[in-house]
DNA sequence: CGGACAAGCTGA
DNA sequence: CAGCTTGTCCGG
């Protein structure tokens, strides 16, 4: 008799269950597949982890016969079972077994399912999290036939060939497929790429050179079913690839590969974690990687000689020595919108106002209800972000209807550039659909991931620099000098001009992209995470919400030594008041933090862990 | 997660 | 003590 594991899509319920396999699925059902199961008197969608004959001994057999694994290799942490009470057995009396209700499809393959138990342990997540990463968005039914024709190599080797991680350095101006196409020589490989649009682009031109390519989401079958390669983006990272023979992430350095919300998953984690677990090389490309990255695995580049001219022409105009009237357009900036040449200009603000002072007295505008900055999306108009409130544009002090921006955004910017350049000006934002045809657009980071470097522009101007550079975030300036790598893509790299106006023009992370070399700015992120003790020196928990008092409680009282806890704390103006106490758990390396998270009893309500958060 | 069931509260 | 709310437990 066939008995399998199962563990549901229903999130609260962490934990593992056994089924009979009915006669007539027994030869159809492997590890990974989806199934639908009655569970306390409703059917729910779930996977199937492991399989087994009831008349083996317990253990764990879910991986098939013959199939790649990792024989405990030194470092290894053999996967936890968190889904389970420690010491209690997952068994019920097979008797009482029910069966499985239904097959639903194809799902992981059983080494994603392995992972996705590593990655709950990882980043102290439930695995139907991370099993539905894995999985297809609509139930795949049956394979297809294997495409495995390879893309044509490059004229010559680019690729170290050896198992490990490799952070290979491209200029940001160089087209990654070369690389991709030398990856792929080694048979099946997995790709990931930081947006969906550079996806099509990679995988229009993987075909083109005649490779079978799969492109996710839409792609799972036919990456399943076998594909030469298997290219998408963050959620790419847990796809199925039989025989994968590499892994390679594109712009390894983009914040995009981090998710936000808990569990706080990073696609080049598990990119990294993937391939040493299947014994394959793992090539992290980027133009810029910074502290953790390089912490990964040794750094080298392909084509050194081309590297720096990757990067644009880098031109600073100081602020301080421009006349404190021309605000955010300094004369340079106001000379370049008005030659006939395509400028993106980059303020990281949207709207019109985002910060105003009455002209009067002074004070700077807040919310008479919440007591936050206002900001002035329209003329007329005061709106608090935080709580919704408006009221028209009065001081509250002194009743003045005069108001100076001190911060103004997009919107504004837009107008401000209409009228000093005599041209239209096009805005860019995340919520903006259509990209406007102008010659001339000024929009926040979102410009530049939307812009192509097809698009032709010649010139991208930083209007306040400042903003990314003195950002209150330890990965400011890891930040700032990927902007300016991104921007340097879209002029094609030493064809253009990348225009930075700052306060601050000694800064090492421009002194880094004005010699092309992100290795100046390196060091000084190094020292600043030695210093504070941040990844890749240490590892870090974020812990919040209803239940986290008494779970941090529960944890300190078990005293590991290894650990630190800080908090509770409430963050900044942002927080709304008794919302949002955080605590920071801290241990010196992944291993011991990872482990002691899931020691402490959950007591009931929401917690959330964020290990490794993206915006520390 | 959501149903089952137990324990606690209320009002007559 | 019926009728209701609130909390805890458990599912194969």
């Amino acid at each position: 008799m066939l008995i399998a594991s199962v563990v549901t899509d229903v999130i609260g319920i962490d934990k593992q269950f056994d089924y009979l396999v009915p006669p007539g699925m027994d030869g159809s059902l492997e590890v990974g597949c989806q199934v639908r199961v009655d569970l306390a008197g409703r059917r729910v969608g779930a996977w199937v982890t492991g399989l087994r004959r009831d008349d083996l001994p317990l253990g764990d057999d879910r991986r098939a016969p013959g199939a790649p694994g990792s024989p405990g290799s030194p470092g290894l942490r053999p996967e936890p079972d968190r889904s389970l009470p420690p010491g209690r057995s997952s068994q019920a009396p097979t008797g009482s077994l029910k069966a499985i209700a239904k097959m639903k499809g194809w799902g992981p393959q059983a080494e994603v399912v392995d992972l996705a138990g590593w990655a709950s342990w990882r980043w102290a997540g439930r695995k139907a999290h991370f099993l539905a990463a894995a999985s297809p968005e609509r139930a795949v039914r049956r394979l297809v036939q294997p495409r495995l024709c390879r893309p044509a190599p490059p004229s010559s080797k680019l690729l170290p060939r050896t198992v490990g991680v490799h952070v290979v350095r491209i200029g940001p101006a160089s087209d990654p497929t070369p690389l991709v196409a030398d990856a792929a020589q080694l048979g099946p490989i997995l790709v990931v790429v930081p947006t969906h649009t550079r996806v099509s682009a990679l995988a229009f031109r993987l075909r083109r050179a005649g490779g079978d390519v799969a492109v996710l989401p839409d792609g799972w079958a036919q990456a399943r079913s076998g594909s030469a390669v298997v290219v998408g983006s963050r959620g790419a990272a847990w796809a199925p690839c039989p025989g994968m023979a590499a892994v390679v992430v594109v712009d390894a350095h983009d914040e995009l590969y981090a998710s936000e919300a808990a569990p706080t998953w990073s696609a080049v984690t598990v990119a990294v974690e993937r391939a040493r677990r299947q014994g394959v090389p793992c090539y992290l490309l980027s133009a810029c990687p910074g502290a953790e990255l390089l912490a990964l695995g040794p750094s080298w580049s392909p084509r050194p000689d081309t590297e720096a001219s990757g990067w644009a022409n880098l031109e600073v105009v100081d602020q301080r020595a421009e006349d404190p009237r021309s605000g955010l357009y300094s004369g340079r900036v106001v000379e370049l919108v008005r030659t006939p040449r395509r400028v993106a200009c980059v303020l990281n603000r949207t709207g019109r106002f985002r910060l105003l002072a009455c002209a009067n007295c002074g004070a700077v505008a807040r919310c008479e209800v919440c007591d936050a900055a206002v900001s002035s999306p329209q003329a007329g108009v005061l709106s608090c972000k935080r709580c919704g409130e408006s009221r028209p544009c009065v001081c509250s002090y002194c009743t003045s209807i005069r108001l100076s921006a001190l911060r103004i955004g997009t919107s504004r910017a837009r107008e401000d550039l209409e009228r000093l350049s005599g041209r239209t000006v096009g805005e860019v934002t995340r919520s903006t659909g259509e990209l406007p045809c102008a010659d001339v657009l000024v929009g926040t980071e979102a410009l530049l991931r939307r812009l192509d470097p097809a698009a032709g522009f010649d010139v991208v101007a930083f209007l306040d620099f400042d903003q990314e550079l003195l950002a209150p975030r330890v990965s400011a300036g890891e930040h700032a000098l990927a902007l300016v790598s991104a921007a340097s893509r879209l002029v094609r790299g030493r064809r253009g001009t990348v225009l930075v106006q700052t306060r601050t023009p000694d800064h090492y992370v421009i002194a880094a992209a004005a010699a092309g070399d992100p290795g100046v700015a390196v060091e000084a992120e190094r020292e600043l995470r030695r210093m504070l003790r941040l990844p890749p020196f240490a590892a870090v928990a974020v812990v919040s919400g209803h239940a986290a008092p008494g779970w941090v409680e529960n944890l300190r009282s078990l005293k590991l030594p290894a650990l630190e806890i800080h908090g509770p704390s409430t963050p900044g103006e942002d927080a709304r008041p008794g919302v949002r106490t955080e605590w920071l758990v801290k241990a010196p390396e992944h291993r011991t933090l990872c482990d002691a998270l899931s020691l402490p009893e959950r007591p009931a309500g929401r917690l959330r862990i964020a290990v490794d958060p993206a915006n520390l």
